[in-house]
DNA sequence: TACATTTGACCCGAC
DNA sequence: CGTCGGGTCAAATGT
């Protein structure tokens, strides 16, 4: 961690080109849990590999949040020239919803957009995917607004394209998948239609649906497994590794379910579990303009961003519900421990928003890992260290709530835990703010060309706990990482080793 | 010995 | 005013 809390420290699981998958990824594919960045841009790299076409180019999910948040159009130039979109005949850009970049909780859903240039009849064209529009309208819109006058076509139009809707709050980020599959299924097929209107468009429709969606966290399971069988640690890419393009093919071979790979995998790791962070990563929501960046590439100890005032977790039967970004000290968050079959907390936040997002699950619907923490004063997951004061059975709770309170001297903060008896956080609530920073400030990282270091991780809800590593991000090595981009960042794609936020922090 | 956790008792607001 | 329930205190216990 940014913190160099070590009880922390996530054990890796598979290196794929430049990104890591981390054991908390694991969790996250076995769960009904928001899919975080480091899957997203895994999966996109894996096809990007099956495909060595310049025509196509797909991007981690880092690089558009970047694009739509640079300061001026000069920096989304210098930023975009190396991907050479006006060259490539299909873009696609993976957006998440994040308003403010200075907000650490920001983001909510995720979608695809495709800049399509491939189509003779329809023209150039932004094709969005969303599972639940018109939530990624307005980030849609302002990526293809940044990206617009880099193209030689002007007013190019952005038009829905078609995605089946989710029907809960937390799989977005897996149509995004689903759809980004079926492109590039389709795409070796296009020739066959070059002299028609035909497109991705009906391949989408064809392979994604409900039952290609809910199978796609258990093949994605499965083909990390078997990266991880072939030791595929780099950017050693395999056809046998592919993950199979339809749902039904699956291998006898491997775990038939999540759960199975989640023990499998447990097994292979001869090691003790390492804390899982509370929460799925995000979207670099941290990631500033390139300027800050540039300034936070050289330093060592700069402001933590002031987490919110409360956070509170809890499973479905929460009725009070503000959003993470409000200053109300009021209860924030909802997450649900196992139940993916009610919404109560996706809804009241619907409702309370006016905004269908899937926020909540994003932010907090999380099984997480009991902090691998000792007594004595040791830092938590979140970076500050707490002391116990009480714990007691509340009615309607299922597990017992724990009291803490910070142990800095003059901090009021305190937070309630329910944890499960096997050590899983159910519900967290946090009181107050910090008047003190964290007992680890932010090391002072070394820089990284790896794409991937852009995708500022920050685990939605809780902390920040990557300061070290987005703020370490600097603008050369942006544009390092981009440079030479080819169907997929070479970076993103073929990489050295990546310095992995978390490993480099301690 | 020091410090964190445990746990029953107590406080206090809501009903 | 009594009861209930969430939050806190503090002595006992554990490490």
């Amino acid at each position: 961690m940014a913190h160099g809390g070590g009880e922390e420290e996530e054990e890796r699981v598979l290196s794929h080109g430049d990104v890591v998958l981390l054991r908390c990824d694991l969790t996250i594919l076995r769960g009904p849990h928001f899919l975080n960045d480091r899957i997203i841009a895994f999966y996109l790299a894996h096809l990007a590999a099956d495909h060595h076409d310049d025509d196509l180019l797909l991007l981690p999910p880092s690089v558009p949040y970047l694009l739509s948040n640079l300061p001026d159009p000069a920096s989304v130039a210098a930023v975009a020239d190396p991907l050479r979109l006006a060259s490539r005949r299909l873009v696609l850009l993976p957006v998440n919803d994040n308003p403010d970049v200075s907000h650490a909780e920001g983001g909510s859903h995720w979608t695809l957009l495709v800049l399509d240039n491939s189509n003779a009849v329809s023209g150039p064209r932004f094709v969005h995917h969303d599972s639940l529009p018109p939530t990624n309208l307005p980030a849609a819109r302002r990526l293809a607004a940044v990206l617009r006058p880099l193209l030689p076509a002007s007013a190019i139009p952005l038009i829905e394209g078609p995605t089946p809707r989710q029907t809960n709050g937390y799989d977005c980020g897996v149509f995004v998948l689903a759809v980004a599959r079926a492109i590039c299924n389709w795409w070796p097929t296009r020739a066959r239609h070059s002299n028609s209107d035909s497109d991705w468009l009906e391949a989408v429709k064809r392979e994604v649906n409900a039952d290609s969606v809910k199978a796609m966290r258990t093949q994605l399971l499965q083909l990390i497994h078997t990266l991880i069988q072939n030791n595929t640690t780099t950017n050693q890419h395999s056809p046998s590794t592919q993950l199979p393009s339809h749902p039904s093919i699956a291998s006898t071979s491997l775990p038939v379910t999540a759960q199975d790979f989640g023990t499998w995998c447990d097994m292979q790791s001869h090691k003790k579990v390492a804390a899982v962070k509370p929460v799925a990563s995000r979207p670099s929501s941290r990631l500033r303009s390139f300027s800050m960046l540039q300034e936070d590439s050289t330093a060592i100890d700069s402001p933590r961003v002031t987490s919110l005032e409360e956070i509170i977790l809890r499973r479905p039967k929460a009725t009070r519900f503000t959003h993470p970004l409000s200053n109300s000290s009021t209860e924030i968050a909802a997450t649900r421990l196992e139940d993916s079959g009610t919404h109560t907390a996706y809804d009241q936040k619907k409702a309370d928003t006016g905004k269908g997002a899937c926020w909540d699950n994003l932010t907090v619907s999380q099984s997480v890992r009991k902090p691998n923490v000792s007594a004595k004063n040791s830092l938590s997951y979140d970076g500050y260290s707490w002391r116990k004061y009480g714990q007691k059975q509340v009615k309607g709770s299922e597990f017992p709530r724990s009291y803490y309170k910070c142990t800095h001297p003059t901090c009021p903060v305190k937070r309630k835990v329910e944890m499960t008896p096997d050590g899983r956080i159910a519900e967290i609530v946090y009181n107050g703010e910090h008047n003190h920073p964290k007992p680890h400030p932010p090391r002072k990282p070394t820089l990284s060309t790896s794409v991937e270091t852009l995708v500022a991780t920050n685990d939605a809800g809780l902390e920040n706990k990557l300061e070290g590593c987005d703020q370490a991000i600097g603008s050369d090595a942006v544009v390092e990482a981009l440079r030479g981009g080819c169907h997929c960042l070479d970076g993103f794609r073929n990489g050295n080793e990546i310095s992995d936020c978390k490993k480099r922090s301690n």
